[in-house]
DNA sequence: AATTACGTTTACGTTAACGTAAACTTCAGT
DNA sequence: ACTGAAGTTTACGTTAACGTAAACGTAATT
């Protein structure tokens, strides 16, 4: 379970440059091992990785992804920051739900509106002659 | 129903400023018509503005907002047209599925991990002294 | 010993998506 | 006639997120 990985290694498991990942440490949003000047990438690192990438692809900044993906290694001792932890998340995931509802409702109308098209299309293969009329 | 709005009435409406809405048209991505000089927008034009901005949301850029919007006043003549605007609005919309899938799972990543930590906390409060023991 | 394949740092370049400022017009209100 | 409040174009500036290139180290292969 302790599998490390190299650079070039994540960067083509996540068809990512080398470069990009890191930027991503010099942002502080990974922070490999070293073996001398060598990066070595633990699991734990990978997964940091994956999150990174996937709330890129959700349209977040590198900024607002780590503030989300550090709440996932925040400290949990006492009782106080259990709480505060709490709250974070909460806000964290009324964002997400945000774009979860735009998501469904970009989704739905896509839906309807290719079903309008699919009807037209049935039209037009139906009755070729009277296409236009189809729009009243 | 033929409304029509300034400039600054829609920067107001979607809180962004007149030059992101000038910067969208420069981009091809809304034309509305003109009075003189002045812009003067229709409902479809705000419609198109709205799904820029949901899109930006979502993490499209503006030129893959386009693609998709563009979708939505395509030609529909014939069934030609028909069919290929079918087959890109099925490419579309496997794009944000993709998205649904990653909201998803980050949605539910960050659900259990917030159950685990109000459990924790739970233990916290019942138990002060032996709350290092509920790690096991 | 030299090539090849990887890694490193440093630093300047690039693109998208606007921000900002200048210089100007147009129009409603005093 | 003058003063805002809005609009316009033109153009340079800025920030994020890397790309690209230079100059170099290290380790295995030929």
């Amino acid at each position: 379970m302790d599998q490390t990985f190299s650079i070039s290694d994540l960067a083509r498991e996540f068809d990512v440059t080398p470069r990009t990942i890191r930027h991503y440490e010099a942002e502080g949003l990974i922070a490999p091992a070293r073996d001398g000047q060598r990066r070595i990438y633990s699991g734990r690192d990978r997964v940091r990785l994956a999150l990174v990438l996937r709330g890129k692809r959700l349209g977040f900044s590198l900024a607002e992804a780590k503030e989300i993906i550090d709440l996932y290694s925040a400290p949990q001792g006492e009782a106080f920051q259990l709480r505060t932890l709490l709250e974070k998340l909460d806000e964290k995931r009324e964002i997400l739900e945000d774009k979860r509802r735009d998501l469904d409702a970009a989704i739905s109308n896509m839906d309807k509106y290719a079903a309008r098209c699919r009807d037209r299309l049935a039209e037009l293969e139906e009755r070729p002659e009277t296409a236009a009329e189809a729009a009243e």
